[in-house]
DNA sequence: TATATTTGTGTTCTTTTTACACAAATATAT
DNA sequence: ATATATTTGTGTAAAAAGAACACAAATATA
């Protein structure tokens, strides 16, 4: 084959692009939106939202808009995941699935959280899944690994959080999705070292009992520094 | 579209997977190769080996087919790199294109290196490179990224070097790759510390001038061991 | 006004990382 | 055979980073 590009093949594949979407909330934890499949095979389950890749649209373009017109959803951060292609992953023809990897924020996902089952889409807990369609646990599976490995030396944490927010909810992210306690003392030391959080001013408004504390509010631009200089968050 | 994977629309997207396999030596450093293109477009760029995939194989076999194929390497390591799909990267028509990060050890890079030219592949160091096809730049930039920020918390490196090789060439790798001076005896202590390489009786047979030094092995099962443990390598 | 809950903060000890120089073994040139 | 150049092998001390740890202040609720 060193014809590569200049054969003209018929090749009866097919391309779509799934998106493992997180959202996350100090009440409810890490939840990921699935969609509920009316049609066989596997009618009636759970599975990863996501359709076929149109000719003239690019790969990001097609996520974003199967997103929007299976779950409503947009979100704030996407970023390919892997690519999926064993020969037998679908039962009916060969499929190969470029696989992406969103977030929405706490306040996006409280809001859609509300009303996604109008679409027939809902949240479920990282923890707390229904059997899957497809290889679709699978996805979930490596998804969820990469969201876990990111936020140990990225900061993807912000990604999933509001814009200003209190620093035990930053805390509690870390610990769940890490799924081990973190020390409140040397946690804060180290985060507020690299510089990549803001102590505001404002107060959090009282959101149940004990005492207020203040809001804080992701860097980027200092992110983005320490990035360019090649620097590691192990947190 | 609640009808993922329920509508039978007709798709002319195609598939194909493109292999950057790198290879090393103490002489010629860090090599990786590339096809030279004999028809348009780009007729005599080079570019990255690779090709369609046929509609029965997984995109691994597909990789490993094309390699062979184009430039008679069986790579001893390959992992999935990225997805490069957007509509205008190849001019004729739409492709998706799965590409693969590959590596060959030292001895066979060096037995590749002296009849790769018979078909018509080359070896280039990656400091070098020509002008290449398509958007192959990129590729190779993404591939050469990964490479280095792999060898800095798992040890790929030792997927380059031969089963048993002098500590200077491990190091020697590192610091090519990393583009930086390390210190000897703190890397080796480092290195030993964690364990993953053995110290052999033999000594090494002299290469040229200076003291020889003994051989070293990769220890996989330790390493096995680290990595269960959730451990990276932070050279 | 007492109680429960959450936030905020500093020090000490341990571990890890960095900086740094000289002697031993070989190959080559004279 | 002797001198020279090249490469390997090794330890210590100072600095930085990480881990362990407890109590007072601010609020909501009973």
């Amino acid at each position: 084959m060193h014809y590569l590009y200049c054969v003209s093949r018929t090749q009866n594949i097919h391309v779509t692009v799934d998106a493992i979407v997180f959202g996350y909330s100090k009440e409810e934890g890490v939840m990921v939106v699935l969609i509920k499949r009316k049609y066989p095979p596997f009618e009636g389950d759970w599975a990863i939202p996501g359709g076929f890749v149109e000719e003239t649209e690019s790969l990001e373009h097609a996520v974003e808009r199967e997103l929007q017109e299976e779950t409503g959803i947009q979100i704030n951060y996407l970023e390919q995941l892997y690519t999926f292609g064993q020969p037998k992953r679908d039962p009916r023809k060969r499929i190969i699935s470029v696989a992406y990897f969103g977030i929405v924020k706490t306040s996006e996902f409280k809001r859609l959280h509300a009303d996604t089952d109008a679409v027939a889409a809902q949240w479920f807990n990282i923890k707390e899944l229904p059997k899957l369609a497809f290889d679709h646990q699978e996805l979930l599976d490596v998804a969820i690994e990469r969201l876990r490995g990111k936020i140990v030396y990225q900061p993807v944490g912000f990604e999933l959080l509001d814009k200003k927010f209190p620093f035990s909810d930053f805390e509690n992210l870390y610990s769940t999705l890490l799924d081990r306690p973190i020390d409140r003392r040397n946690f804060k030391k180290k985060v507020m070292h690299l510089g990549i959080l803001d102590k505001l001013e404002e107060k959090a408004k009282s959101t149940g009992s004990g005492r207020p504390g203040n809001l804080f509010q992701f860097n980027e631009s200092r992110y983005k520094q320490l990035v360019s200089q090649g620097i590691h968050f192990e947190i």
